[in-house]
DNA sequence: GGGCCGGCTTAAT
DNA sequence: AATTAAGCCGGCC
């Protein structure tokens, strides 16, 4: 019998997997509560990489991601609050296999808060792509990580909340739980109101800007467009950045 | 005010 | 590899 170190060493190989090795190529998964029922949660070593609701987990998951899948025995350190409290807190994402652009849109609507919402076409001025708006909703469409990465807060300039992986009345249901206040933002889009100033500080912000709940009845004024607002004097906020292509 | 195009990215062919 | 059609939209008739 040969002692070929070639022989020898491919055989330490085989027996002896470096640790980890297995994470890196494949993911795990587990199941979870979420805030619209069951969800299944797939990630790597990088982070999270896919939540799933509904039937077709395991085969949605191949498609995309083309990788081995193994059930995890828990789940990963900070999920569970994550999707409790809507704070990511220092829970990894693993955004791998998503594109240049569809990246820079969730990356932008993670910066929205909870409790506020904003237009779809706000995401693609942010990104530097004003008039790609309806890409913004496909590149949504395909979020790996709803709930996660809150593609439900972007709704569309007309006020309607739109479509949504799970549904519009998720979507819904999910801003209503978040505080966000729909009915007075219906109202608002029913007299043509999209923005909201205040004669107070010279100021003009989305209507669900934290801001712009401040304003006091008599100092409000609603205007359906940024030119209108900045031809009355507003200059748009500095949190809620309501201008984008326009006044900075 | 409900449709109809326009504009943009991507998946599929 | 080039082309096409589809997709969580907007804004103008």
């Amino acid at each position: 019998m040969t002692q070929d170190p070639l022989l020898t060493g491919l055989a330490a190989l085989a027996a002896d997997p470096p640790d980890g090795l297995l994470d890196r190529i494949a993911a795990r998964w587990v199941s979870v509560p979420g805030p619209i029922g069951e969800l299944r949660v797939a990630f790597t070593d990088q982070g999270v990489a896919y939540v799933h609701a509904g039937d077709g987990f395991t085969p949605a998951f191949r498609k995309r991601f083309a990788r081995p899948l193994l059930p995890a025995e828990r789940p990963p350190a900070g999920l569970l609050p994550a999707l409790r409290t809507g704070r990511l807190s220092g829970l990894r994402l693993d955004l791998r296999g998503t594109s240049d652009f569809q990246r820079e849109v969730l990356e932008t609507v993670r910066t929205i808060p909870r409790g506020e919402v904003r237009p779809y076409s706000w995401i693609a001025a942010r990104v530097g792509r004003p008039k790609a708006v309806r890409a913004v909703g496909t590149a949504l469409g395909t979020n790996p990580l709803p709930l996660l990465i809150p593609c439900h807060r972007v709704i569309r300039s007309d006020g309607v909340v739109g479509d949504y992986v799970f549904g519009s009345a998720a979507k819904e249901r999910l801003l209503l739980a978040e505080g966000t206040d729909l009915d007075g933002l219906r109202e608002l889009a029913g007299e043509r109101v999209f923005y909201l100033a205040s004669d107070t500080t010279g100021v003009v912000c989305f209507p669900t800007c934290h801001n712009a709940r401040r304003i006091t009845p008599r100092h409000r004024h609603g205007f359906r467009t940024l030119v209108q607002a900045g031809a009355a004097g507003y200059r748009p906020c500095r949190t809620c950045r309501p201008a984008q292509g326009l006044v900075g």
